[in-house]
RNA sequence: GCGGACGUGGUGGAACCGGUAGACACACGAGACUUAAAAUCUCGAGUUCGUAAGAGCGUGCGGGUUCGAGUCCCGCCGUCCGCACCA
């Protein structure tokens, strides 16, 4: 790598004392690194390795103040690591394959191709304005074939191992994108992305088996110590891992549909089995289909509960309903009891077995649906303190802990003692060839549906042959590129109506066959371009020796609406994708350490009409209470509303390139680490800005000034230092042990405070002299300006310029702070009376206890609080606080 | 309904492991410079009482543990987020 070779072109702006002009020195210095390809990052590189990635951007067009916000703080963990001497990876790329590249076809009719790489060369002219330390060399889009062909490998080997797999089943399908939706991409029965109500539809869908990774990706997430609590929660529940049974119920031989001798439920209770009051299946249970065939009232209710289910959101606030089947099966622990089967409504297919026992006294759902078809039941759990004599259910299930009751061997034991023994009784009893019950582990998580019937997608490399089934595409025939001309003239999907492009022959046995016209979710793409980065040139997937030395990702950042989505199918994906052969096994989690930033906000405002209104629609007059808006257009006020999220459909924008431009990129970038912590959301305000270009200005006339002053490095260090200079470079050690270490925790918004008061310090050391003053002085400002570079990238590079620097300070190794700089010799410590601060103390630091205790005693302020109380005691604690007990 | 996070001045927020609450910034007020404004610089400020010195009260509310609680424990209230017929 280039290191510190002097750079010809770097000279300070022409009138040092003028104002520093941001927008014209930035430009300057993003072609001085371009220049030097100071961030290339290197495979085989001696130094230890950092891998910092921020979640790359969809190309939409333009990059928002939510990129901004996500990508500086990326760089600046990434130009830290740079300066500590690690082999950084930052690179970026493009979430390039979507829904809305081919709207805009349909809407302007331009290629999805054409709009999507014009986005994208906008938004890395954008992206390059900001002064990202990014290696572009390795730049992904992932709607190229040369990106999508390895996809389509690695398609191809999961299906091989069974990963991929096609299936009819029941979809959530957006009637307004046309195309189905996975689980998770359903939110409050909308879809994620075009807000629609979800339909449920039936239909033949490729799916990814995630579902055999259930177990290790929800214990692994113990691993994950540096992702928040929150995300691995949020996954945790997402997975919903629960410990149960499967027990058999053998059917009454009367009335049962033919082939049918049991039913099989799942429960997570068979402690309280002896509750039961009737099972009750799901609509679609096999048993429910084979008896409708027989009764037509039941075929009806079948059919009204499957068509009542068009949309999800429909579904969630349906009412409790049931039909009796008038079939019967013997309870498994008492085989004269008979209980009634019931099809309901609330009970689903894809979950356990389909099918359930109802225990109304400990489950509202079942408790409600008893009280609706008049199903009587005992209680069977008494929650302690409850007298038995009058313990009653009504209108509430009780699920708590207590002890058995109505239970009869169970009597007296706890839930989980009767869990134990139920479970080690069934397992043991058998009906027919097989055992009555079983223990059964059950997760909430399904396979994740990848099939998408769009056009702007990875094409599934398959051809289906009438003779041969499903057929690969060889290897040698990929990448399966999208044909270009297609027609985005009305709805559905391109592919599937393009004239020539479906119609191939077998691979197999040569006769006439068609290829698969979905493509794949876009989830896929991103769940493994993270890996790609390492390698962006290898001729297969991943080169395991890259991935092996690059991955884990060191530090991702993005933001918390990822939580589920993106961030466990690429879990899911780097597990499947190694055991297909890619890369080395012993890797599983794609990224060591992860942060969520918050999102960017602003005020909102409305014109008198009711209108949204920009920002730059805007005038205002007064401060505080008395500030007004008035539309600049128009004249009339305007109302200032709430602070929301920054979006184009309120129109509480403000465009980053507009910011850029007129304040500088270092402006925006400090904004956006100053005061908020980075995990929160950021209140966007005109004032944050003046105050992050009042401080540019601040910095510059500071380092100016003192690089007139003290225009070279003074070669021997002062062999004394009067009290204000060592203060000085007290102050600069301090603030440099602090800040190391909350960017190294992405504490942004506390080590720029820290900056803050730097710069306060050698501001206020600018008028004072002192023995050792100037050489203290350019110490304190050369810490300052490196301590800014990674935040203020080209003022930082400016001032080391003025400093006499001809190098880069981006090749600038970090500077370290001296210990014995850390610790003052005379330090104040607080003297408390009884609990209460009365004074404070200012005492060596070498003191003894009794030295400390001895003057805390002498203060006036204690003697007077004491009011000639005895001390009873008194408590030191050495370099804080001492506190006298009366 | 279940799970989680959070609650600190006018505002954003700081406070390591229980040890001086309010760092730093924004907004505000006063002053300096200026013909004036902008810019810049200096000073002030949690709140109540007091001319002042000082004292009382203060981290959503109520309790508790402790020499000492923003921080730990218990119970409320509020805000935000996630999940929700998952048996």
């Amino acid at each position: 790598m280039l290191t510190n070779i002097p750079h010809h072109d770097i000279k300070t702006s022409p009138m040092a004392s003028e104002r520093y002009n941001a927008p014209a020195r930035e430009k300057h210095w993003q072609k001085a690194w371009e220049a030097g390809d100071i961030f290339r990052a290197e495979n085989d590189a001696q130094k230890p390795k950092c891998y910092v990635l921020e979640m790359f951007p969809y190309p939409s067009g333009r990059i928002h103040m939510g990129h901004v916000r996500n990508y500086a703080m990326g760089d600046v963990f990434a130009r830290y690591k740079r300066a500590k001497g690690f082999n950084v990876l930052h690179p970026m790329g493009w979430d390039a394959f979507g829904m809305p590249a081919e709207n805009a076809a349909i809407e302007r009719k331009t290629h999805p191709a054409k709009w999507t790489y014009a986005n994208i060369e906008t938004m890395k002219g954008q992206l390059k304005s900001m002064g990202l330390s990014l290696d572009w060399s390795r730049e992904i889009a992932t709607c190229s074939p040369e990106y999508y062909a390895h996809q389509q490998q690695i398609f191809l080997d999961l299906y091989a191992k069974g990963l991929a797999y096609r299936k009819s089943s029941k979809v959530n399908w957006d009637p307004v994108d046309n195309t189905v939706l996975a689980n998770e991409q359903v939110i409050d029965g909308k879809g994620w992305r075009s807000g629609a109500d979800v339909e449920t539809r039936e239909l033949t869908q490729w799916f990814f088996k995630i579902t055999q990774y259930s177990d290790e990706l929800l214990s692994a997430l113990s691993t994950l110590d540096k992702w928040p609590e929150k995300v691995r929660l949020m996954q945790a529940n997402w997975i919903g891992r629960s410990e149960g049974m499967q027990v058999r119920w053998k059917l009454e031989s009367k009335g049962a549909p033919k082939g049918f001798k049991d039913l099989e439920i799942y429960t997570t209770r068979p402690d309280t089995l002896y509750g039961a009051a009737f099972l009750a299946i799901s609509p679609d249970h096999p048993l429910a289909k084979a008896r409708a065939e027989k009764d037509k009232d039941l075929a009806a209710f079948c059919e009204e509960c499957r068509r009542l289910g068009t949309s999800v959101a429909d579904l969630e606030t349906a009412e409790k309903r049931g039909y009796d089947t008038g079939l019967r099966a013997h309870h498994p622990l008492d085989k004269e009891w008979m209980i009634p089967i019931w099809v309901a409504n609330f009970v689903l297919m894809d979950y356990g077995t389909g099918a359930i026992f109802g225990c109304p006294s400990g489950d509202q759902r079942d408790l409600d649906f008893a009280h609706k078809y008049d199903i009587t039941f005992q209680p069977v759990i008494l929650p302690a303190g409850a007298d038995p004599a009058t313990f009653a259910i009504k209108d509430k299930a009780v699920d708590g802990d207590g002890t058995m009751i109505n239970s009869y061997d169970l009597d007296g034991l706890t839930p989980k003692a009767a869990f134990e023994k139920v479970a080690t009784r069934l397992e043991t009893e058998m009906l027919g060839k097989e055992p009555v019950g079983e223990r059964r582990v059950n997760y909430r998580l399904r396979d994740w549906g990848i099939s998408r019937q769009r056009y702007w997608g990875c094409p599934i490399p398959v051809v289906h042959c009438k003779t041969c089934g499903v057929v690969p595409v060889p290897g040698k025939d990929l990448p399966v590129k999208l044909p270009e001309d297609a027609t985005f003239d009305k709805p559905g999907n391109p592919l599937d109506r393009h004239p020539t492009w479906k119609h191939v022959d077998c691979p197999s046995c040569g006769t006439k066959a068609v290829r698969e016209t979905d493509t794949m979710d876009t989830f896929v793409d991103s769940s493994w371009y993270y890996a790609r980065f390492t390698s962006p040139d290898a001729k297969t997937p991943i080169d395991a020796k890259a991935a092996a030395y690059w991955l884990p990702v060191d530090q991702y950042i993005g933001g918390i609406e990822h939580a589920i989505l993106h961030l466990l199918y690429s879990r899911f994906f780097y597990r499947a994708m190694s055991d297909a052969g890619h890369g080395s096994s012993n890797l599983r989690e794609p990224f060591g350490a992860l942060f969520t930033q918050g999102m960017v906000t602003h005020e909102t405002y409305k014109s008198s009409g009711g209108a949204w209104l920009l920002p730059t629609e805007i005038r205002f007059d007064g401060e505080g209470d008395t500030r007004r808006a008035t539309e600049i257009a128009t004249g009339k006020p305007a109302t200032i509303g709430s602070i929301e999220k920054m979006s184009k459909s309120k129109k509480n924008l403000v465009d980053p390139d507009d910011i850029i431009a007129h304040w500088g990129a270092d402006c925006a970038r400090w904004f956006m680490l100053s005061d908020s912590p980075p995990e929160r959301d950021v209140i966007w305000t005109e004032a944050g800005v003046q105050g992050a270009g009042r401080y540019i200005q601040r910095v510059w006339r500071l380092v100016d000034d003192i690089g007139g002053r003290v225009p070279g490095k003074i070669d021997t260090r002062p062999a004394q230092f009067g009290p204000d200079a060592l203060d000085l470079r007290r102050s600069a050690h301090k603030a440099l042990d602090a800040v190391g270490r909350n960017i190294e925790g992405l504490r942004f918004n506390v080590a720029v405070a820290q900056l803050y008061e730097l710069t306060n310090a050698l501001q206020a050391a600018t008028s004072k002299s002192s023995d050792g003053m100037d050489w203290a002085m350019r110490e304190a400002a050369e810490i300052l300006v490196q301590m800014i570079g990674p935040m203020m990238p080209h003022l930082a590079e400016e001032c080391w310029a003025r400093l006499g620097y001809n190098t880069l300070l981006a090749n600038a190794p970090w500077p370290a702070a001296d210990p014995a700089l850390l610790v003052d010799d005379e330090i104040v410590i607080a003297v408390q009376v009884n609990g209460k601060r009365r004074d404070e103390l200012k005492i060596a630091r070498a003191a003894s206890q009794s030295e400390v205790e001895a003057a805390a005693l002498r203060l006036e302020s204690v003697v007077r609080a004491l009011e000639g109380r005895p001390v009873r005691k008194v408590i030191v604690v050495p370099q804080r606080i001492v506190n006298v007990v009366v």
